[in-house]
DNA sequence: TGTATAAATAAGCAAACGCTTATATAATGA
DNA sequence: TCATTATATAAGCGTTTGCTTATTTATACA
């Protein structure tokens, strides 16, 4: 790991929306309109900053059906330190179980 | 540590000219125009990466006649963390020994 | 004193960032 | 086929970043 490549990797989490995203998927994997909800932001917004997390190998996607469903990639070799990172840091207030309970959790059969 | 300290915390260490700071401090104690040398940096672009690491307590700071000598604070709750990320940085090619080899260190008696 | 040196500060600038709105692409299902 | 839904992409905009040059402040020393 240089320098120019340690940066990059702390830019993508140095962001409190992209820092929430990752906390999120620390417990589940979830889709782009779930984060919508998550985070109160515009689909555009999140789309943007999944592209960046995607950049920095941070995470992972996989289609399924119209959904691209986003899940921590956990063999970046920081990995275990982003965990350790984001365990420093507080449940998100809404939770991805109150998104079920309002009918708003995606489930793809 | 909330959403935004961590944030602030990362972006003051999400700039490669900022690491290599912060990886030189982990072997001495340094001042500007040691920086400017090992980094080949102006004073003024070295003292304002600095004043951001100052912020974010990365580091603290000692006036010592005309000098100010710049320590890692290792007093920050990430400051494990910190060293770890650093061990994971290749050593300098300009080295602090090379600056005494050319009469560039500076002795404050 | 006056001069040299170390560092801080200010203003300016190009590039990057995080968002917006508008639009395009792609899959679903009536 | 056509409308709906999920996501991606593009363009634009205000803010921030990392540098530059110029200047100021402060200390050391002949």
């Amino acid at each position: 790991m240089d320098y120019v490549n340690m940066e990059s990797y702390l830019k993508a989490i140095s962001d409190h929306n992209r820092m929430l995203i990752l906390k999120y998927l620390t417990k589940d994997s979830l889709c782009i309109c779930e984060f919508t909800e998550l985070l109160d932001m515009t689909q555009p917004a999140v789309s943007q900053h999944m592209r960046k997390l995607k950049a920095a190998e941070l995470v992972t996607e996989e289609k399924r059906g119209r959904w691209t469903i986003w899940s921590l990639n956990v063999r970046h070799g920081l990995y275990p330190m982003l965990i350790h990172l984001l365990s420093l840091l507080p449940e998100p207030e809404i939770t991805v179980e109150s998104l079920a309970a309002n009918g708003k959790k995606v489930v793809c059969e």
